[in-house]
DNA sequence: AATAAAGATGCGAATCCCTCGCAAGTAGTG
DNA sequence: CACTACTTGCGAGGGATTCGCATCTTTATT
């Protein structure tokens, strides 16, 4: 449960630039590289954007760590153990919201017996327009 | 229905690197701002990526063209009237699939209903493994 | 047709985001 | 405690997109 248990367990070194990118990923909720870097300069200033990268390929490939494309054109990177919904991304503030991974189920399913399509829900965003951003007018 | 009305009613000035634009996106049917630069020096060998960039984003701004983030990083762009399929991007072999938009349509009217969020249908792209790379024995 | 004003284009420089290479530092092993 | 492999920092490199600006075109007007 210690979490330098779940970071050796999958063959990977402790390092303190380590466990705060993936700290940082997991308390960010979703975030870019750029935001995590900052979040974790706030107790060690110095690590450098590179490490962040890396770290977020290293995080992935074991599995802990996942990203999606959210459409402006940076990754978005989130814990895996917190994919627990879908996003709505509003084309017009930018927001990222949250809906229940239920919603999209038929759909999925759908896909998998019309297209042999697996549709990756860690992968899913989803453009549009949010409730707040839309006005009846246009 | 000729195209230089198109543009002109929409206010736009009709340029032959405009028009050529429009047109190689038509052909394309997805294709990068790269791609489309391509097919525009088929014809007109001198056209900058910068016009190229520019006319893409003044073309989608009176709604002849939309853009996509298909996972790789850039945009992908496409002819506003082709767009009657869904894209199944596949994480594997990178490939772009399609489906026909019904098969959303469902998906899409619950999370207006529950969640006020409009779907943009031009948006959407979907992650996950296509058939061909769907392997079992993983 | 000639002309003026608004817009477009080309070009090069500048950004942004991300990746690399390399030397120095550090975790894990016996 | 020493050794080896993996990591980090840093700076350079690269690809994609954006910008500034001078020049040229399209359009609306004479």
């Amino acid at each position: 449960m210690a979490e330098q248990h779940e970071l050796r367990d999958r063959g990977l070194r402790l390092t303190p630039q380590r466990e705060l990118v993936l700290a940082a990923v997991r308390e960010l909720g979703h975030a870019t590289p750029e935001e995590v870097a900052e979040k974790v300069r706030q107790s060690h200033p110095g690590i450098n954007l590179s490490t962040v990268y890396r770290n977020l390929e290293t995080l992935e490939n074991v599995g802990l760590v996942l990203h999606t494309h959210l459409g402006h054109g940076g990754a978005t990177y989130h814990a895996a153990e917190e994919l627990t919904h879908l996003h709505l991304v509003c084309g017009v503030c930018g927001s990222v919201g949250d809906a229940p991974i239920e919603a999209a189920a038929s759909f999925v399913t759908s896909l998998a017996d019309d297209f042999g399509f697996r549709t990756d829900v860690s992968h899913f965003a989803i453009y549009g327009t949010c409730a707040d951003c839309f006005d009846p007018n246009l």
